[in-house]
DNA sequence: CGTGTAAGGAATTCTGACACG
DNA sequence: CGTGTAAGGAATTCTGACACG
């Protein structure tokens, strides 16, 4: 479920070619962690960087955003999403699901 | 076997980030392309970008310099590595392997 | 609210070369 | 052979701000 934590969420892509990925302007990406809905880690010298976990997101709200829909909104949906992940993690853990689903997985 | 194309092979970090994830210098990273051990894309106006596929190749090679293995001697095996896995494929193909494991594959 | 843009500066990357060994 | 470094230039990224709507 949280899919292999390298390279999917490694952060390590620079803002310039987050925007050929995405197709947003640096500002359109700049403006949405205004908006808190990124978070790009930063280099020793305060460069921005993006996982693909991060690019694929920023697809998504970029569709949104087409679609008419607020930064607002956006961010809403996203904390609502969130909760509900964390409410099912919770529910799991009690029936030692996790265990049984990651506890004898192999390496990579 | 060739692991998901997407992430792993995206030809997405900066040298400098490379650097950082390899304990290479740019010079030994430039200098690894020079002899033929690593291929990066190019951006739009010639920036090089690796993908996280590289950086493990890097590190690999990283290692064997240490050993004191020569990057002519690194490039043969990886020649010769490279042969044996063409033949491998070659095999399979007459054997219909392929469509036996690739064939029916769920996204992703 | 969301995004473009000019502004000025700092950091990044590039190439070709000289150096040492 | 493998790597460091100074050199000069071009491209990247950063921030804060003004603009429009």
């Amino acid at each position: 479920m949280e899919d292999q934590y390298s390279y999917k969420k490694r952060k390590v892509i620079t803002i310039g070619v987050v925007s050929e990925l995405t197709g947003l302007s640096e500002r359109q990406i700049r403006y949405y962690e205004e908006r808190k809905l990124v978070y790009p880690e930063r280099s020793p010298k305060g460069n921005r960087k993006y996982s693909f976990a991060d690019v694929e997101l920023l697809i998504d709200i970029a569709n949104k955003r087409e679609e008419g829909v607020q930064t607002y909104e956006i961010r809403q949906d996203m904390i609502r999403a969130e909760k509900k992940k964390e409410k099912q993690m919770r529910s799991r853990l009690l029936k030692g699901e996790i265990n049984a689903r990651f506890g004898i997985q192999k390496e990579r």
